[in-house]
DNA sequence: CTTTTCTCTACAGCGGCTGTAGGAAAAAGC
DNA sequence: GCTTTTTCCTACAGCCGCTGTAGAGAAAAG
């Protein structure tokens, strides 16, 4: 049996992350010492270390809530897990797409601005026109996993 | 002189994301009208595209702020904004890297996968197994802006 | 003058955690 | 067995960058 410190520890989460992913239902209940402390036996130690690599290949907590579940149903098709996995992929060329659109502005922005004074620097210029950007972008400011 | 409403339509920004802008100080606090609604002028359109424009390329709300504060002394040397721009710069591309690598794991694991049940569903026994993993990646979970 | 549209303030919520305060339980050292 | 240290508990606030909501008042349009 795992204290939720030594769980932590073993598959790189945090304390906290524990008891935040069990308020969200995302880890069980576990069972509870006579002083009221967490203990952890293998299975949950999978389901965690399930989440974490998860995380670390970008999925939202809902996409895992999803592959969580389908992987409760073992005859079922892996046809949805696919999906999911897809999706992601598909999310995560998106972003890749989009960055690669944000770089070449900025280096292009970068190797414009041959000046020394601030009152005649392109970057800045760049910065105030919209109308010298070479592409618009869709709207920025959602957050998400860093993945 | 523009209502907030205006402002917002000219720069494609939401009414309450300039309010926000305001209360945290990046944008000023405009005059008002006898009834107590905000009035803008061309100083301040002009700040808020730069704003916009500066948010499409992925800088945070504070490299922004240090933008307008360079900005505002056009005497300086310009190195402290490209420096600024450079700092951005490296940060997409260590983000396009990162996701590269996400990209390359998340499409070996979809090719894995040749079964039809879930039971034995290589996508699911990767995200199981880290130790499958090409390679590890540091810790997820910050956010940050989609840009 | 009425109706509609806009704006006001104040505050809660998103995702995915992270940090803190104040206290209790468990482990380690002697 | 006793003290010290470490770990754990709950509850809640804060991070970023907005976005949405409620209820009320101001301004524009017909």
């Amino acid at each position: 049996m795992l204290s939720i410190g030594t769980l932590a520890k073993r598959t790189g989460t945090k304390v906290q992350t524990i008891r935040y992913y069990e308020q969200i239902g995302l880890m069980p209940e576990p069972g509870r010492t006579e002083g009221g402390q967490r203990r952890y036996g293998n299975e949950e130690l999978d389901r965690l270390a399930f989440i974490r690599h998860s995380r670390q290949l970008g999925f939202s907590l809902e996409a895992i809530r999803e592959l969580l579940d389908l992987s409760d149903s073992p005859e079922r098709s892996c046809a949805q897990v696919d999906a999911v996995a897809q999706r992601q992929l598909r999310e995560v060329e998106a972003r890749i797409a989009r960055l690669q659109a944000l770089r070449s502005e900025l280096r292009r922005m970068i190797n414009e601005c041959n000046s020394d004074r601030v009152a005649d620097c392109r970057i800045l210029e760049v910065l105030r026109d919209h109308e010298e950007c070479l592409a618009d972008h869709d709207k920025p400011g959602a957050t998400q996993a860093r993945a």
